[in-house]
DNA sequence: GGACACATGTAACGGGTTACATGATTTC
DNA sequence: GAAATCATGTAACCCGTTACATGTGTCC
């Protein structure tokens, strides 16, 4: 019943920029949408034939000496099945956090677990952060491939660097409070640990 | 071959505090994990099923009155395979935030689209909000049913306060830049959109 | 001449979801 | 007496992944 996915309307926008190989479009997608839309690549090439099958773009081959390419274009019908879908409701933003399953059952593996988990998680914001920062300075330089769509890509890329920060910052706070709480009694602990819990309720300014 | 997910260590997680029938285990979990490791409850009784199989879980009946129901409890392999996990290496946190993709294909949309999108996402981190602020007021008064394990879900608390936040704020800022663009020249627009990105790259201590 | 990126897939599998079924118990 | 929630699942399906295959062009 369902015919697309909101992967199918990725592509689709993609398109509606401008027509592509199907390699060189895949590629521009993992650089613009890995971080909130990640997708492996050979479902995009699967995605991209049964938009065909539904005529939601068209293709014509190109000829590089002899190696073959398909290009993709969208088709009428492909930009009202984009408009359509845009003028529904969105689904809920939806994280799958593995390190935070493993710091809520840390007290059940050996004593490193938990400061091994932000470790990683650190690297991980890390390599976004450099990530972003790599596109944001085709922008700024104006070598970027679609400097006209810098208005609203700003917004993405804005949230992306706050996202980054999310994890670096949650890093920085935890191991802080873990020092703090070094040597300390149980009870003193859970003290401490109620006391951050309640700084972070009036972060959220909501009736308590 | 690989005979576990990360969904099986969430459950053998919640075991290991306690057993559980699997109605009560799962509205636990979903409490607790929702935000973090979303799954449908259908899911988690499957998966139940197949944790007994491999002898990581084992099962009592109990009767209240004359309905049945089964409580779960962790076996020492199950105790073992949990803590072989925490050992290993953390998977990088995936986020799916389709309001994004919404914002960065709005201008193929009706114009409404960006601000449409920006009222739901407020909402989603607004449900957020309330949800964690309702699990912390437990842990202040006392009445949580795990009030030992404070130490570490202070910390996953904390990232969720913050998580929230995140959306919140980039909502935010993106209706106070709309506004400020407003009424302004594309080109105009354009610096103001670049002006934003520098401000951004400047937060990410990164070299530029 | 070899490594690596280009360019395009296919096959098998699997984790997860939706929708539904069923009967008991509590609450109004 | 109806409605909601308790308490358990099952069946069908699908979106997506991993792993692999295959050949071309380019660079050193």
């Amino acid at each position: 019943m369902e015919q697309f996915s909101a992967t199918s309307y990725a592509i689709l926008g993609q398109l509606a920029l401008r027509s592509w190989s199907a390699y060189d479009l895949i590629q521009e997608m993992k650089r613009n949408f890995h971080y909130f839309w990640p997708r492996a690549e050979s479902g995009l090439y699967a995605e991209l034939k049964r938009l065909k099958k539904l005529d939601c773009v068209h293709t014509t081959k190109r000829k590089t000496g002899k190696r073959q390419s398909t290009v993709y274009a969208i088709s009428p019908k492909g930009k009202t099945v984009l408009e359509t879908w845009l003028g529904t409701e969105p689904a809920e933003f939806k994280l799958e956090f593995e390190g935070l399953l493993r710091v809520f059952l840390s007290r059940f593996g050996a004593p490193e677990t938990l400061k091994k988990t932000l470790l990683k998680v650190e690297e991980d914001a890390g390599v976004l952060s450099v990530l972003a920062t790599n596109i944001a300075r085709e922008y700024l330089t104006g070598t970027a491939p679609f400097q006209e769509e810098i208005e609203v890509r700003t917004f993405v890329f804005d949230f992306l660097v706050h996202y980054a920060d999310l994890y670096k910052e949650w890093v920085v706070r935890t191991r802080e409070e873990l020092q703090l709480r070094e040597g300390r009694s149980a009870d003193e602990r859970k003290k401490m640990a109620l006391e951050l819990m309640r700084k972070n309720i009036a972060k959220l300014n909501l009736p308590v």
